[in-house]
This record gives structure tokens, sequence and C-alpha cells, in this order.
DNA sequence: GCAATAGTGTCTCTCAGACACTATGGT
DNA sequence: ACCATAGTGTCTGAGAGACACTATTGC
């Protein structure tokens, strides 16, 4: 009976622009050597105490960054998708703010939109597809957003994160009566944007106790 | 390098008495040879589309049921898990009618309360707590429960097992107008619940078109 | 008629969105 | 002073729950 190839693959987003990108780095051996994909490799069970820690070497390896936010996706499977042979992958999806992204730079990371025609290998398409849809959705009812925002933003900033994800403007009152009442945010005391031609804006972060734990909200934002 | 092994377990869940229940099956090789967990086996690369078709392959061997809702739940994985080493499990939940599993009787399917402790092996208690929680989370804004009542129903039944799920009661005006404006169920024309000392209620079915796709809603029911 | 459950009409109270206002920076 | 954006007070309309009512069966 032949072998199941075991991977992981990892669809790294992050905001730019206002626009959702997925991180793409071209593939180092074959199958589809140069080819831009997701970062992704062999579980190896000698080294990786579950698939999530597989996850997380190969983006650290590959790209050098330690993502706040990284979920289990979903496992896609089959004789086709990978020409070596039948495959499973088990695929994780890891939110990162822009800068993080920029400062890591230990490989050429590619962002790409995700809401244009986009060429990968394997089926890397469906893949980033899924991850998305399963952002946006995600996005109407949970702290998600926030960790695309940073360690440090601003309410409108926060409010322009979400309606970037949502692809619809949100009433700034409902969202901030929402986001009050989700009780995650604290604001750092003192911090404000500066330099603009307007009134600063107040600062927020991430209750460090709620870093690692998204927060839910009943009826969305 | 070790081997990793790969397999696929399903948490059967069925409502009865209005407690959800998971079906067990006592196990037909070592390890745990004869005690009771999900059913599970090996992902056959030679038979097997993909991993849902093998989670329905093994479905309809070991227990001759062929389930109206399955969906892939999550993929668990690690050293210790499977005492045979390095193992990766893609595990899919399925809703089904107590009626069809009483139908099916293709082997002893034993039926366990999922709110009572449960000692089952491999880390299977995991795996029955996070389909549970899936499933409930989704009751909550989905027509998933409609899988669990079966083919035809009356509205009162079907309040009775979303109650169910959600733990909690509904309110009956609400709970239809929610149902109502789904506009997921069609009525079975002529066809009445009879025999009881009361008002027969009107029997209703899942749209046909709507059969093997989930219908959601903005606000929960 | 009576008990029991099915099914509906309507009122009220809550909450989300709209609007308008104040606050505070730069120029 | 004026512009631009941050941040808040308040009104209104939609929708969820509560209640009460009618409907239809068996006894």
């Amino acid at each position: 009976m032949q072998p199941v190839i075991c991977t992981v693959d990892v669809v790294l987003l992050t905001l730019q622009d206002d626009a959702l990108r997925v991180a793409l780095l071209k593939r180092d051996r074959e199958p589809f050597k140069g080819v831009l994909a997701l970062p992704g490799g062999f579980i190896h069970p000698d080294d990786d105490a579950q698939t999530q820690d597989a996850a997380l070497r190969v983006l650290r390896n590959k790209t050098g960054i330690e993502p706040p936010y990284l979920e289990q996706l979903a496992t896609f499977s089959g004789p086709a998708r990978d020409p070596r042979g039948w495959s499973v992958s088990v695929v994780y999806y890891a939110l990162v703010p822009h800068d993080v992204i920029e400062r890591a730079g230990h490989q050429e990371v590619r962002l790409a939109s995700v809401d244009k025609p986009l060429n990968l290998p394997f089926d890397h398409r469906t893949i980033v597809d899924t991850a998305v849809a399963r952002l946006r959705s995600k996005s109407q009812y949970s702290s998600l957003p926030c960790y695309l925002a940073g360690e440090a933003f601003t309410l409108p900033q926060l409010q322009r994160t979400y309606e970037a994800l949502m692809g619809e403007p949100l009433n700034k009152v409902s969202f901030r009566r929402k986001i009050t009442e989700m009780d995650m945010l604290e604001p750092i005391q003192g911090a404000f944007t500066a330099g603009s031609a307007h009134r600063p804006a107040q600062l927020y972060r991430l209750k460090p106790e709620l870093r690692d734990q998204l927060t839910l909200i009943e009826r969305g934002i």
C-alpha cells in the first residue's frame, strides 16, 4: 500500500493598504521549485510535538516570523494535490501586523492580494480562499482583527481594520459600543497619535490576559 | 525517521430523550481491543479519494450508516495519543436522527451521553468534547439541528431539538419567526402528527435544494 | 365541555444605526 | 479662524421576548 505524505502548510495573512494579503515564498525544491507557494513542509515526528509545532517551525525557519495568532484551518487531502503521491496537509492560518513581516525579512516574502487572481501550485489557491473565508467570517463576531492591527492601535485604525475584513463601512458609534462591551482593550496611558493636522487619538492595546485568547460577541460587530 | 500514522475518526452524534449522545464501538483490534471508542481507521490511499471518503467508508463498514450530515472537525496529532507511534487523525463529525441508528443495527453501536463522565481511549474524550462544542456553537446560527430531527418534523419538535442543543428554553414566537425567515423548510402537504389528545402539528421537511447545504442566520436563533 | 398542545396577533423594551454635537490637534 | 479627524449624547426604528388569545384534537 502506498504511504501517505504528511505535510503542514501555513496561510500567513496580513493587511497592507486596507487590502488582505497572503505571504508567499519561492519553493526551494521540487516539485514546483522556484514557484511562489504557501510556506509548508513535512511533519518531523522527531521534532514536532504536534502539527501546530510543525507549522510554527516551518514559519520560523522560512520567514523568521513568530505569529501572534495561529489557528488550525482544516486538513486537505487526496491523490492529486501533490504530484509526489497521496498526501495530507494540515493547514494553519496565521495573522500578523504588516510591520512584523517587514521587520522579519528572513527570506524574500512576497505579499499577494487575496482578492486578485493568483496562480498557485498544489491546491494552494483553494486553501487560501478557505482561510480568507474563515478569517472574514470570524471577524464578524470576535477580536480576531486585533491581531492584524499590531501591538498598539487607535479605535479608528481598528475600525478600518474591521471594515477592510468585512468589506463594508461600519457605524462609528455602534462599533465603539461593541468594542467597549467586549472589554478586551486597555488605553495606553498618555499614548496618543501625533503629527497629523487634527485631534490625536488614544492608543489602545489588547489586555495582556487576553493576548492569547479570542474574545467573542453574541451578536456580531 | 519514524513514519506518521494516518487515520480518520468519526464523532457520530444523535439526540435521544433530549440528550446529545455519541456513538461508540468496541474496538476489534489492538490497541485497546474490546474497549469502547470512536469509529475510526487507517486512511486507504488506494480506496479513498480524500479523508472525507475514508470517514464515510469507516462509518459505512462499521455501522452501516450513511449520515445526512458530515463535516470535518479538526485534525489531532502527536507522539502520545496513539501507543503505536506519532499519529495524525483527521476527525469528522456526523449528525444522524436517532431512528437511523436504530434501523442500521449493523454492529453493536453504543450511545453514550456526552454530558456524563466517559472514559475513552486515545484522546477520544477531547475529540468528543471538541465536536460537541462545535455542534452547539453552530446550532446557534444555522440549520444544523435539522439533521438531528429526521426527515420530517414539526416545529415544536424542532424547537425542542434546538433547546436540547443550546441548553436553554427558547421563545416560541421568536423561534418560529427565525425559522420562517430562514426559509429552509417546506410543509409536507396534508401531513400532520396524529394520535395525541391535542391539536395535530404540521410536519415539515428541509427544502430539497437545501438538503446538503447549511442555512445560516445573521443574529442567531 | 375540558385538557393539552399547536399556532398567531400584538405590545413593549432593548439595542443598533443615524445624526448632531463637542473636543483637539495643525495650519 | 478654519479644517480634519477623534470622540460622545441622544433620538428613532427594527426586532426579540412576553403575553394573551384562538385552533384543533382526544377524552
